[in-house]
DNA sequence: GCATGCAATGACCAGCCAGTCAGTCTACCA
DNA sequence: TGGTAGACTGACTGGCTGGTCATTGCATGC
């Protein structure tokens, strides 16, 4: 019995706090971190300051949990979409069809992401943050290293240094969806990215 | 004679606001704007909080004036060397290496630019920094517009969001370069970047 | 050596906000 | 119905910091 009441708990208290960190999304996606009032994110969560204080120890904890959870949804996905493509090809056009996708559906986490998560922000959060970050170029880089033993991508390449290239140039183009510059469609944009990069990389020039 | 004295003046007034903004830029980039207070600017400046405010409305604007500086600098030397260049090939390798060089040499601008001016940071600060964005992704626009006019870049690429991935591009190297996370050195990243979106831009494949 | 004005100062103020805690409310049980 | 635990509240506080302004001190001109 107490350990069914405990399991209660534990329920509603997961639920409290995800209800805090998506409420936290949104006020500091509009606000940035320092703009933003625990008061504000207690209101958005239709909870009282006090309440907040229950569940997260301070501001700054509520912050780092908020972009964690985007973080790795992101990472979960990405890593699940680009395993299930068979080719180095279809393993690239994974990698930025799933973050353009999950930008556009969590608009919110990118707004925190792109606003904070840059160099000085990564000293900032620390070293958590950027192993997650290095996680995804990481990735990249396997993917891309495979394809040079597999002869698809010329192998003067350095695959570090290209993950990385190849990271931020979705990180360039969600950011120009996000700030309405892009009028192309999602697929379309991906479409170009891809085209780009694979004409760029690939050993056969396309 | 009081034209004179008033130059004198301006002359003060000049200097004074260089070594305010040098001091904030340095200030701003270890500190983020939130973090910084006007207290140690003025005391990095070896001033009183007073005396900034004889030369600064307020900590926005002293904000505000030390990104323009560092930005405009920035936008005029990438535009010279680009106009120097004379192909298309040239001007987008001048174009990289011109940021990578500047990035090298204004640390502080770089680390304050990167840190809080993405999209939220956009918004934030307002048109006028979106207009000088632009301005700089339009030059490259510019160019690989002339690119495929000449026949030595692809008809099918648009050059608009072209632009702004490259500079996207060279933004994610110079990042990298801050963080001390690439162990090449600066001409050997824009050798590789250039290679890399040379061939995926041209109309010859390289 | 005196008068003038202007740059510079830094103590001070007012408002803001993270974090606290004494007290309330409610669900549940006996 | 009365009692308890613990979830929840929100008024309050302490510290911080952007911005002010009365005062100081110095350079210049007479």
């Amino acid at each position: 019995m107490p350990v069914l009441k405990k399991t209660k708990q534990e329920l509603v208290s997961e639920f409290r706090c995800r209800e805090i960190l998506e409420a936290a999304c949104k006020v500091f996606a509009r606000k940035g971190f320092s703009g933003a009032t625990v008061d504000e994110i207690a209101e958005a969560a239709g909870l009282a300051k006090g309440t907040v204080y229950l569940y997260f120890r301070s501001k700054r904890e509520i912050y780092l949990a908020a972009l964690k959870r985007g973080f790795t949804g992101l990472i979960d996905e990405t890593r699940r979409n680009m395993e299930a493509a068979p080719t180095t090809a279809a393993k690239l056009k994974a990698f930025i069809t799933t973050r353009l996708r999950y930008a556009e559906e969590n608009r919110d986490f990118v707004a925190i992401y792109h606003a904070e998560f840059s160099n000085v922000g990564m000293a900032y959060l620390g070293k958590e943050f950027r192993h997650l970050y290095l996680q995804q170029a990481r990735a990249l880089e396997a993917v891309l290293r495979e394809g040079c033993e597999q002869g698809c991508i010329r192998r003067s390449l350095p695959a570090g240094a290209l993950g990385l290239v190849v990271y931020e140039m979705t990180r360039g183009l969600i950011m120009q969806r996000l700030l309405g510059w892009s009028r192309a469609t999602s697929d379309e944009d991906t479409e170009f990215l891809f085209d780009l990069l694979w004409k760029g990389v690939s050993a056969d020039g396309g």
